[in-house]
DNA sequence: ATGCATTTTTAGAATAATTCCAATTCCTAC
DNA sequence: GTAGGAATTGGAATTATTCTAAAAATGCAT
């Protein structure tokens, strides 16, 4: 598959940009990010890279983890207490937390809206980062 | 202080409301609180109140926070991966979090914004709750 | 190619925040 | 006053994560 290869050099590139190098268990977790975008725990992340190198540790998930969102490839999404997930989408987005699921969706944030919450700041206040999280219930499924 | 028989009834109403008796030790927390706004954590909380009533245990504090929070007197605050703050502002408002002090500032969320961020949900989505999160810098404090 | 320095990985121990548990204590209603 | 439920307490247990020290892999200079 030739997209493989092109995010592999994407992610390749982004790493060296940060200074860290390519590795196989880095490239492994991303690409295990990126085939299934559901916010996995560092947990699930774990168990499904484990099924293509059954000798990668915990520990290593967790490093590649921070490596990846340190070079700007993977973001951190935090619901109150529960696990950190994690999450390859890199466009403004919020999340939408569903309640009974414990399921979360991408709400994609217009970068209009971002401007107005920014205009909430005081004077001299500069947002890095805005985390906008939304909490309730999706309908039934039946429709 | 007449504003704290005042506010001490109310909290005992809204305990009340909520299937739950005032105690001493929830009227404390949420004294402690209010005196306070500082978004403490659980053992900060624990400390401040173990000033007024040395015997309370971290179990009961966890408790009553929990407690207050189910009757809506009191609201929790999470940031990334550090522990729960409590907040006793009910007004809709979000909060800055900023990196290099730690200090953690309300900033008031105007009904119409909240309007605008309820409308990017999908049909049939219902958000009980929105949480705004800022990340970012104030300026140095001279001026 | 060979060795050296650095980075990365690994397994397991350690930590931090929170929750659980079982035993008392406290109220409230009868 | 006593029974029954609610709340508190101290300590043990749990969970997610980070730390640590050793082993492995990698890149580079020779």
């Amino acid at each position: 598959m030739i997209a493989h290869e092109t995010t592999a050099s994407h992610v390749a590139e982004h790493l060296a940009r940060s200074g860290h190098r390519s590795t196989p268990q880095r490239e492994l977790v991303y690409q295990t990010l990126i085939a299934k975008r559901d916010h996995p725990t560092a947990d699930e992340v774990f168990a499904r890279v484990k099924k293509a190198k059954p000798t990668i540790s915990l520990a290593t998930v967790y490093n590649c983890l921070e490596t990846l969102v340190h070079s700007d490839l993977v973001r951190v999404v935090n619901f109150e207490r529960g696990p950190t997930r994690y999450c390859p989408n890199l466009r403004p987005h919020a999340h939408f937390h569903d309640e009974a699921s414990g399921v979360t969706h991408d709400i994609d944030l217009p970068p209009q809206l971002l401007e107005k919450l920014r205009q909430l700041l005081p004077q001299g206040y500069t947002a890095e980062n805005i985390e906008v999280n939304f909490h309730g219930k999706v309908p039934p499924v039946s429709a």
